[in-house]
DNA sequence: ACCTGAACACCGTTCAAGT
DNA sequence: ACCTGAACACCGTTCAAGT
């Protein structure tokens, strides 16, 4: 048994905090610590300060996340149904995992100063992009398309997942979401 | 000069804490208290612990939010306009004080506890509703008309906010809601 | 390098006490 | 009723010290 007994004391870190996040109880960099069987303030050699625990979270759930999103797509064999599947994922996941979801878009570290959680945001509006491709016809640009799609998407889930949009039910919240792809789908078809 | 100077100490409290999360900074019950000028624990008796006090904000909030939408509505002449002026005030007021959005959307409150805060965000849903009437043909039902646009425009308003859309510029996303909106009625117009 | 204990300046909340 | 000061059990963060 090593004194330092963590070589990866840093992924021992953030799985702590991914449970106690996922707990919703006590989210604290103290309580991390003792999670992970470490003194408090041990998290200082790997993490600036909590916002940098916190920031690395949310960067990870927004891989997790398109990694969901894209096995949910890759199982769907006609590239027009994937927008949607794409969509239902998306909820799923914020409704499977609500902490993650709240990391990744309600926290209040400084974006700017973590360029890799940007690149993660970002990777969601090209995946979005490149589903919308096997739409034809379509008129508007390619771009408020899919920031529209995406949007849309993201406050039903947000909503949904407070329970603000009917009671919060899985189904009717799946339900809700394929209105969106679809009512948005035919209201941006050209009609030439 | 009374000793109890405070025959309103409630108001007090509430103003010293929007003033506070409007600045974004140190927005502790203390603080709360000493910016209205009493000791740290004179807010227990108008609140009975933090949440409390900012589920009050948020009630008060949505309050406001539905004021000032309701008055963008009131200019338009048009009926048919409105919904996108409504839209349009949502997105406005969410930019112009983004902490009392974050308040109204993002605490962590037990909304279960708190039948005003949830009729607050009701009237939300009723006033979309009521906009929509002006709309006919629409080959949805209206509950679920209803919940699309405000979740749409919720969205848009949301990640445009934390600067994830547009780099959050008020005109761009100004367009943004525009063509959500255009976008959803024009998908949601039967064809009969 | 990696980890620790002690210390600092805060919190939210409770309680006994004052007017 | 309304407000206070002292106290409790916490935080995040820093620092000097240990291996």
């Amino acid at each position: 048994m090593d004194k330092y007994h963590h070589g990866n004391l840093r992924a021992a870190l953030l799985k702590a905090a991914f449970h106690l996040a996922a707990k919703m109880e006590n989210f604290t960099l103290r309580e991390v610590a003792r999670r992970a069987g470490v003194s408090h303030n041990a998290p200082y050699r790997h993490f600036r300060n909590k916002d940098d625990l916190i920031a690395a979270l949310a960067t990870e759930s927004f891989h997790q996340m398109l990694a969901f999103v894209r096995a949910a797509v890759a199982e769907v064999p006609t590239p027009p149904d994937r927008l949607r599947a794409a969509a239902r994922a998306y909820l799923h996941f914020a409704l499977k995992n609500p902490s993650r979801f709240n990391i990744m878009f309600h926290s209040t570290f400084d974006r700017h100063a973590y360029p890799d959680y940007v690149a993660a945001y970002t990777e969601s509006l090209v995946l979005v992009f490149e589903l919308l491709q096997a739409h034809e016809n379509l008129n508007v640009d390619p771009d408020t398309a899919t920031e529209l799609v995406w949007a849309s998407v993201h406050g039903i889930t947000g909503l949904g997942m407070a329970a603000r949009l009917r009671e919060g039910s899985p189904e009717n919240l799946e339900l809700l979401i394929d209105a969106a792809v679809q009512t948005l789908l035919q209201g941006m078809r050209s009609l030439s």
